[in-house]
DNA sequence: GCACATTCAATTGCGAACAATTAAATGTGA
DNA sequence: TCACATTTAATTGTTCGCAATTGAATGTGC
């Protein structure tokens, strides 16, 4: 009895219990997914999502950029730089604010998007899973992070 | 017309669909509301992780707790070093297999567990979700999660 | 116009995360 | 037994991720 009364007060601590670590593995799961269909591109998977963001605009500055992958400047600015280097985007002082800088794609930056557009067919193979399903999921999963940004942000 | 054509065969590069970004961005808020709780512990994110897992079952190696938490010694080494540093676990190798390095609880990591306690609930206030709905969710992520490691494991 | 606050990117320092390699201990087959 | 493979942690190097700070540019209230 007092064995399993332990037991239940333990239950919240349980690593299985713990959604956020299904979460945390589930994103080390996707990286490992991605890597090898990444390597081919050039690209890592963090700055795959700043490409995903500027293949849709840009020209945009770095806070824009922040904004939508929820990343800071501590994160961006060298990660930018690789990018630079690699020759997919050029970093440009905007001329109307001079405390912006503005990223814009390069001619090889832009043509890499074709090249990208086989690899969300191979993630959906692996998932396994089909549209809908990962939509769906897809859709609580967003929910969830934004409240849990709301209870921090205020 | 044109115009719509390329908007639907760019949907599967829209950041806003892509089920990992979710993840990837969930991960990051679980982590921004753990950070205030943790801090008081003096536990970061992973560190917490490994504490859970010792917490259920401790003085085992090193393999181990990396395949609990899908992790390996490059990652571990430098983590459990710290933790060894502030006192809440002890590394020591064993004597029937010299290879290993078991890892035990100190009495202050012990300790620790009581004030953990109070983390889950905290949490789970922020998610503004109730457990059943939480569960679910997590079910379903481990079920990708495990999915996707398969496509890559074999 | 001028002190003051705010915004934006860059920088520094620390802690993951992982690939690739190394080294020591152990296991295995001939 | 002895060569060889395997297992286990540790190490090295690169890339995130974030807190905290800095410095320049811009906005503001008086």
């Amino acid at each position: 009895m007092a064995r399993k009364q332990l037991a239940v007060a333990d239950q919240p601590l349980r690593l299985d219990n713990q959604i956020c670590f299904a979460i945390y593995s589930a994103a080390h799961a996707f990286n490992r997914v991605y890597k090898p269909l990444l390597d081919r591109l050039g690209l890592t998977y963090p700055q795959y999502l700043v490409m995903l963001v500027l293949w849709e605009k840009d020209g945009v500055p770095v806070k824009d950029i922040g904004e939508r992958l929820f990343l800071d400047s501590g994160t961006l600015t060298p990660l930018l730089k690789r990018l630079e280097a690699a020759q997919f985007i050029k970093r440009t002082r905007s001329k109307e604010d001079e405390r912006q800088v503005l990223i814009a794609l390069t001619p090889p930056g832009q043509a890499l998007k074709e090249k990208a557009r086989a690899v969300p067919q191979q993630v959906l193979v692996a998932s396994a899973c089909s549209i809908p399903e990962l939509s769906a999921m897809k859709n609580e999963i967003v929910a969830l992070r934004d409240r849990l940004n709301a209870a921090v942000g205020e």
